[in-house]
This record gives structure tokens, C-alpha cells and sequence, in this order.
DNA sequence: ACCTGAACACCGTTCAAGT
DNA sequence: ACCTGAACACCGTTCAAGT
């Protein structure tokens, strides 16, 4: 008995890129552990087997949906300056991350040599050139960098994850789980974010700018 | 009929402490991924079943692994200076990576607030607190250098992926795959590594060092 | 060309039964 | 107290059969 699509949408033809659209869609509701062939198929108002004529496999799968994200990082633009430049594609990148929880992640494990994320790479990379850095410092530039932006969103996820709540929460529980007297420095600081709460955006850019400085400084001296 | 334990092994009785052990060696030697509750028992020459006698599932088992995972990184000493306590730090986690390639992943999505990382945290809260931070930076200092050091992990491990081999093959690969005059300054950077193979030690000293310096600077400041 | 139905080989986990 | 055997509810994936 075929199931039917819900509600009264006309039921569309299936597609790759409907079948990405979907699984994103699961993603960003239910979370990535969610996303299961056989629940995307149900929404999809298909069986799972039928997937696979538009992927090739789960993987294939996880690697579309990373192009897809991918695409939705502003490019620096080609006028303005690197600093701003690489501001502006790591604050875009935080902006990725909040609307799809899943990106930072499957960007990290699914990231291959898809023409979107070279792409990327090569307009960044082009930016950092134009600057004055050899390609050598570049490279490992666009690796530090990078190292941050998707290494600040897996600590800023694990701290947000310990409660539904925010930042205050967290520290609220961060005191009232250690014994009074056990971790004395810890509890400080939870007891400073208790009363005043973290702000996300401004933590990121405080470590950002650190490393902007540092570039800034690289690029005076040689 | 009981699986005999491999080779002439006397039989140890199980035990948590041997059921996280032998997980530990399994994923180092085979990946993260093939750690299954069947395969991992039968290592221990038993049945799958009997694990749930010593772990209470595999979340508790993936948390145990972890929690040794994070002793096995040095605690800053109480005598250096904070930039040396921070550098010192860095480094041996970066030890830990190369000896268990899973840890980095594993603290990522499983680290919680169990004894030991809480007392890793606050012996590094203290540091940067005797350092002269208040509490509130203290905290943003902590999130961002760990934001640093895992996501350089993380990002390293995605490069040296495509290949088993060394950056100057990636860089090779990376080279011979795209079009030529494509993406001139992926091109450009990529022959760059081809001639002097990158250096990943370095290259995470080099973001370290602008991080540390970022911070040196704010504490003459303030 | 695309979807279904049924199967396969795998998971983590539970639980009564053994010792 | 600890291990086994068998089952359960899930996975991703394959493939002959339908239309």
C-alpha cells in the first residue's frame, strides 16, 4: 500500500535535490541523529529503498548536504580588505551554524574535494595571497583560522547541551554540581557567568580578533 | 559453547576497568567506527550481553573511554608561568591525538561534567586566574584556546584523511585534481606544500602563539 | 525510469535462564 | 554475581518484481 505524501501537497517528483532539501529539513527539526533512510523516506511519502535512485548511499547523502551548507558561507567579497574579508566569512559561518546544527559537524567529517568547498578554499586563499602572505603562510593561515570558527562551535554545542537553556543555566549548573570548596577556580568563574551572562558572539570574535591581530602584525613585519 | 579468550592468555575475570581498556585499544587500532559492543566483547572472549554487567551501555562505555582519555593529559604545572602552563598543555594534547586518534571526537561529543574534567578544568582556570584574568575572560580565554586546539585537530586529521600519506601527497592530490587554471590559489598554495612538505607541529604552534600573544598583550593592558 | 516488498547483514539492548 | 542464548526493535543496503 503506497503512503500517501501528507496533507495536500501534490505529490511532486522525487529528485536529488529534493531528497537534500528533505533530509535537511529532518535535520534542523529532529537533529542528525534523526536522520534515518527510512524516516526521510517517510517524509517523503516514499519507501527507503526508492532513495536510492537519487543517492547513491547514506554517504553520498551526508557529502550533499555538506555542498549544500557549504554554499551558504558568503564568499569574501573581492573589494574589501583581508581583515574584513575573513571577519565576515567567519561571522557568515556562525550564522550557518545557527540556522543548521548538524553543518559544523558533517563539514568536518563529510568535507571532500567537492567543487563548492574548493571553491571556497580558493577564494579565501586568493584574498590571504592578495594581501602579502606566500602561499605557504596563507595555507596555514586559512588552517588556523578555520581550526577556530569550527573548533569554537563544537565547545560553544557541547557548553549549550548540558541544558536546554543558556549560558546562565549552564554555569548555574556548572556551581551547584561541584562540592562547595572542590574546584574554587571553576566555581569563580561560573559564579562570574551566573550573574553576568556569556555572550556568544562576543566571546567568538574576542579569540577572533586575537588572531586577526596576529595576522595583521605578520603582514607589517615581512 | 563459550568463545575461548584468544591465545594462552589466563582468563581475567571482566571488570569496567578492562572493558574500557580494551575499547581504548580497539579504537586505536581499528577507528572509532568499528568499536561495536559485539566485536569489543568478542576481544574479551565473551558474549555481547555480558558488557552491560560492567557498562551500562554503550554511552557509558564511549564516557568512560574519555574520561581516561582527559587524564592522560597533563595538568599545567602549579610553578611555570601561565603561557608556559597554556603551551604545555596544548602540546600534550596534541600527544594524546597521535596516541588515540578517536580522543578529540570523543571529548568533543562526550565530554560532561564528570571528576576528571572538571578537575582539568579548574586547575587551567586557576592558572589563567593567578595570571591576573578576572573570572568572565578567564572563562572566554579557556573556551577559546580549547576552541583551538581540537578544531586544529580536527581540521588536521580531515587533510591528512584523503590519502594515508603525508601533507606533501595531499597537497600533490589536491594539485592533480583540480582543473589546471581553475582555482589558481589553491593551485598555488597546494605546489607550495609539494616543494616543502607542511609542518603540523609548527603549523599549530603558529596559531598558538597568536592566541598566546593576544593574551599577553590583554593582561599588560588591563 | 522509478517505486515496492521482502530480504540480508548488521546494530544496541533486554531478559529469562543457567552456573 | 556474572555469563549465555535468544529475542526485539532498529539500522543501511540490495534486488527481483512490479508499473
Amino acid at each position: 500500500m503506497p503512503r500517501r505524501s501528507r496533507s495536500d501537497e501534490p505529490r511532486q517528483p522525487l529528485s536529488r535535490e529534493r531528497v537534500l532539501r528533505a533530509a535537511m529539513s529532518l535535520a534542523d527539526e529532529r537533529g542528525i541523529e534523526a536522520l534515518t533512510m527510512r524516516e526521510l523516506a517517510g517524509r517523503l511519502g516514499v519507501e527507503a529503498a526508492s532513495l536510492y535512485n537519487h543517492v547513491s548511499g547514506k554517504d553520498d547523502l551526508l557529502l550533499g548536504m555538506t555542498d549544500l551548507a557549504i554554499a551558504e558561507i558568503d564568499l569574501p567579497s573581492e573589494s574589501a580588505g583581508w581583515r574584513e574579508a575573513m571577519r565576515r566569512r567567519a561571522m557568515s559561518a556562525r550564522g550557518l551554524f545557527g540556522r543548521h546544527p548538524w553543518a559544523a559537524v558533517l563539514i568536518d567529517t563529510r568535507m571532500q574535494g567537492e567543487p563548492t568547498a574548493l571553491a571556497y578554499a580558493d577564494r579565501v586563499l586568493r584574498t590571504l595571497l592578495r594581501a602579502g602572505l606566500s602561499p605557504a603562510v596563507a595555507g596555514n593561515v586559512f588552517l588556523v583560522l578555520d581550526s577556530y570558527i569550527y573548533g569554537y562551535e563544537r565547545q560553544r554545542s557541547i557548553l549549550a547541551r548540558d541544558d536546554g537553556g543558556d549560558s546562565t543555566d549552564t554555569a548555574q549548573d556548572v556551581g551547584d554540581a561541584i562540592a562547595p570548596g572542590a574546584f574554587p577556580a571553576l566555581a569563580q568563574v561560573a559564579a562570574a557567568y551566573t550573574e553576568q551572562p556569556f555572550d556568544e558572539d562576543a566571546g567568538f570574535a574576542f579569540g577572533l580578533d586575537m588572531l586577526l591581530d596576529g595576522i595583521e602584525r605578520l603582514l607589517r613585519a615581512g
